[in-house]
DNA sequence: GACGAATGGTTGAAGCAACAACTTCAACGT
DNA sequence: ACGTTGAAGTTGTTGCTTCAACCATTCGTC
């Protein structure tokens, strides 16, 4: 191997890792979490919490689908199930007649309300009351790096500084 | 909601959702360029060069399974797309007929040679050359206390300390 | 103001992952 | 020896994601 590629050193190695380790595990210790107790995935966890935050609770799809990171089919998809579940409601945008809207129903707003506790608790258990408050800075400073790196037209909903 | 939730401060709710965002593009943007460039799932190419660094290139299906995080069904879906391919032969272990081992070919080792350089360049490109020697270290740390909640068995190949 | 290009979204088919049921084999007790 | 229990893998089914094709509407332009 005498090609130009520039290796990792030893502390990067573990370091990347590490971190490699992390993704592959946190998301579906999240996932099982709320399959669990509240019968969703995280995605669809994810959906319904931006939605309740979004004022009067609705959003166009093309925008829920970017902020979430979703592609239009999936995202669509998503709806559909959730929709038939009673949690989301489509209706047409009547601004721009090509856009779908969608709206958190009651039974939404209900159902994140529900879930909320039990997830957040369970982002303290593995995340942030694992860390120091000094970690969880040093983390957020560090995040903030790699998510402008990864999302350079902050399509990503998380909170810019 | 005046229960007894303790939800997450500003701070750590501005970490927690950057973290979130990366959890959620890094993997892609991995899958992507591994796609690309390879024609290998990120998965696919975990296994492989996992397999390229054992003793003799060989491991048992269990073993692989639990240090990539993968169920053992999983595994053995995966296994036969890639002896499809070429790059993994099965066999019965001697020492236990239960066990299989996967075995690395020599296309196998080709194919992980021809694809780790483009694969550490993108590691290198969204993570490693974007931070500063000392954030690196920092993540590090980070990292390791977080895969220690998350694998407090240490299934997972993340060379701890 | 009509036509081509672009945007927003939905749908159906194909591929991959999770789960359950089943098979085979080893280990152990009697 | 014999039967039981548990471990190791494989296979089939179901559900979600991706991809491609498609329809509707709007925008740009002449």
């Amino acid at each position: 191997m005498s090609d130009g590629t520039r290796w990792l050193s030893r502390d990067e190695l573990v370091a990347w890792m590490r971190l490699q380790a992390v993704i592959e595990l946190l998301p579906g210790a999240l996932d099982a979490q709320l399959r669990r107790d509240s019968d969703l995935t995280h995605y669809e966890y994810l959906l319904l919490a931006m939605l309740s935050e979004a004022p009067d609770r609705v959003l166009r799809m093309s925008h829920l689908a970017s902020a979430t990171n979703a592609t239009l089919p999936r995202l669509s998809h998503v709806v559909t199930r959730l929709e038939r579940d009673g949690y989301v409601r489509r209706e047409p945008d009547p601004a721009d007649r090509r856009a779908t809207l969608a709206r958190l129903t009651e039974e939404g707003w209900d159902k994140v309300v529900a879930s909320a506790p039990g997830h957040v608790h369970e982002v303290r258990r593995l995340v942030v009351d694992a860390l120091t408050p000094e970690q969880v800075t040093e983390l957020s400073t560090i995040m903030l790096t790699l998510v402008r790196v990864l999302d350079p037209a902050n399509r990503l909903y998380h909170l810019d500084d």
